[in-house]
DNA sequence: ATTTTTAGTTGACTTTGTCAACTATTTACG
DNA sequence: CGTAAATAGTTGACAAAGTCAACTAAAAAT
């Protein structure tokens, strides 16, 4: 917890500079997820899908805690996931309530379709740096991530 | 443009990493933006106060662009931020058709007020980092806009 | 002078996301 | 044990966010 005395004190500059680089890779971000339109899947469904894909097998609850997302809304997605034969559903052993949730045969062809042309697009987008361009944007985005996961819960 | 070439050779952990950091700063951004909630103003309002407050004097369509934001969607909230007596629009003198937006006194307050509490959002944020950590996450920050914006057109 | 383009508005719509109420279990606890 | 509280997931109703095409009026291009 701060304390005003904190939040005072606290380099102007430094909270701008954090905040100009929230608006610049709010864009960053904006662009890469572009590519989507053009996809059969919206960008939650895909953000599902990954969870889906990197846990085997995976509860509701556990997908809406990953991803913040509200249970309702998950709820119908699996629901329209299902529709399409993208994932298979069978009731918990030890929990009849909940269900473990995994991708079918389609769903993972769909999924790693759909892996392959982000990764595709990333590759694309950094072939216009050079090597150590690239070295270097992964420094900077690991030292981020090993910075802010201190407090970020 | 890349070729099919770039994109093989190119090493797959790396392009996993950096999707790896828009993943992880998605959802910073994420918990960034949550204290909107609490605002009388949504993000993309909030957005669109943000140009007009530091452009002073800016057309619809300059915001369309700056935001890639639809035009249909920029003239109904800038009707609300009308009626809410936020900003004051004048016929600009070389264009009749087009419009100089600038925020009212009202609106200069709201958004300012919006701007402190981002602020104080951030510096609380950091508050439980030491110096030199910030120092880091800042580097790194420039570091990635720099590195990006070489590409980012 | 007329065609084409552009700035902004409006109508109709889809997508995305939220909230509260509900059913059926499971867990907690006296 | 048995009842109360909590939890997993579904459903209805809705709000927020964003899109698309048609339109008016003015400007720019030819």
């Amino acid at each position: 917890m701060s304390t005003i005395y904190d939040i005072c004190t606290m380099n102007q500059e430094k909270v701008n500079k954090i905040r100009a680089f929230n608006r610049f890779y709010t864009r960053v971000i904006g662009l890469l997820n572009k590519y989507l339109n053009d996809s059969h899947y919206t960008l939650p469904e895909v953000r599902v899908m990954y969870e889906i894909y990197h846990h085997k097998q995976i509860t509701s609850r556990e997908i809406t805690e990953l991803l913040s997302m509200d249970k309702s809304y998950l709820s119908r997605m699996l629901l329209s996931f299902d529709k399409k034969g993208l994932i298979k559903r069978k009731t918990d052993k030890t929990d009849t309530r909940a269900q473990d949730i995994s991708l079918s045969a389609k769903g993972e062809k769909e999924f790693l379709a759909i892996n392959r042309s982000t990764e595709n697009q990333i590759a694309e987008l950094l072939s216009g740096l050079n090597n150590q361009e690239v070295e270097q944007l992964i420094v900077h985005m690991d030292g981020i991530q090993k910075i802010l996961s201190k407090i970020s819960n």
